[in-house]
DNA sequence: CAAGTTAGTATCGACTCGATACTATATTGG
DNA sequence: CCAATATAGTATCGAGTCGATACTAACTTG
């Protein structure tokens, strides 16, 4: 009973949000899934702004994704840098137009004031939950979770000395600077998951 | 920041369910709007089930709900039936097709289950975040609220005698069941409103 | 009763999205 | 070392969403 009103309400504000997006991008040529992209390219680090990653985040498929890329670059929103070391692979970033884009549609002020009139102990919880909620959803759809390299079982931190900050992460064999480590990998994965099992 | 991770993580979860309901009504022939109209339909009462009021719930133009309710009567999983009093009018009614094919795909299981092994404290925090955001939404966007009929400022409940349960709605003037006033009018005012705003 | 409003439909174009098929490059097992 | 296989990405097609515009029919108001 209760249980499915959570559910409900997550389904309403997710339309709602949607609805609103799709408002506010109108005048701009986009879709809501141009959005998501360039946010998601935003917040990802170097192992993870190819097509495929940008497939697996969003849930669609290889082609679909393809696509909306072709958009985007066509709008000069980001740009396509060839992988040197893999042929196959295409790395893309999202353009100077294409950020600053981001930063004025992404935020709706009335929902950030919303956010802002929360009571913090509620607020807390309501992350929580929310967060369990996208976990359970991604688990039972088979997706990857995308979290932040620096809590990543294959990151490495240096705790002491003059690089500090830094880390290496032990699937890729690479060197990760502080900023890397605030970035989602696609290859993450919890510290508490059984060595072994991935 | 974060207030921004909440709005965050609430359009994530959005993302998430609908990607989950695509792939729930893809094997049907179905698509997300679809069962958003079919679910609203389920849970509005009889001044709230035309093509106007779908619209403005979904936030779309007349033309495409118009188009949605075509798909969805040509699927018989939904019929129409016009208005005796306003020969404009046309009410929308989900078949039991319809009912059977939303209480089979509406709640996902696994979310489910993660909604339930939320705290129950944490749940009632989260519900009136959710409840609060989804506000917020609707009045940047000037949309209506579309509440429950017994919680509104034009419902007068008799609170004795045999017809305890059952109300008048003091704007379209007709006498509602107990039952009516559990479902969602488009009409929906809060009892809070000064009177004389709207 | 004319003018304006409201409910709903029809049509068009831009776009999403999945399915399929395809090319090019890497990797791996014999 | 090379054939088989896997992976990254693109191209194309069809079904469908969605908004814009224009339209009909019916109701309301001055």
């Amino acid at each position: 009973m209760s249980t499915e009103n959570l559910y409900n309400l997550a389904e309403r504000l997710g339309e709602l949000l949607r609805v609103e997006r799709r408002g506010m991008l109108r005048a701009r040529q986009l879709e809501p899934v141009h959005l998501a992209t360039l946010r998601y390219l935003c917040t990802c680090n170097q192992f993870s702004n190819t097509a495929s990653a940008i497939t697996e985040y969003l849930g669609q498929t290889k082609g679909t994704t393809s696509q909306t890329l072709k958009v985007l670059e066509k709008k000069s929103l980001l740009e396509r840098v060839a992988d040197v070391k893999d042929r196959r692979v295409v790395h893309f970033f999202v353009s100077p137009t294409g950020r600053r884009l981001v930063s004025e549609v992404a935020p709706s002020l009335a929902l950030m004031d919303a956010c802002a009139r929360v009571e913090p102990s509620d607020q807390v919880a309501a992350e929580q939950v929310l967060a369990d909620l996208i976990t359970a959803l991604l688990q039972t759809n088979n997706m990857r979770a995308f979290g932040i390299c620096g809590r990543c079982r294959h990151n490495q931190r240096r705790q002491t000395g003059l690089t500090k900050g830094t880390s290496f992460c032990n699937l890729v064999k690479q060197e990760l600077s502080a900023s890397d480590n605030q970035l989602i990998c696609r290859e993450y994965q919890r510290v508490d998951v059984a060595a072994g099992l991935g």
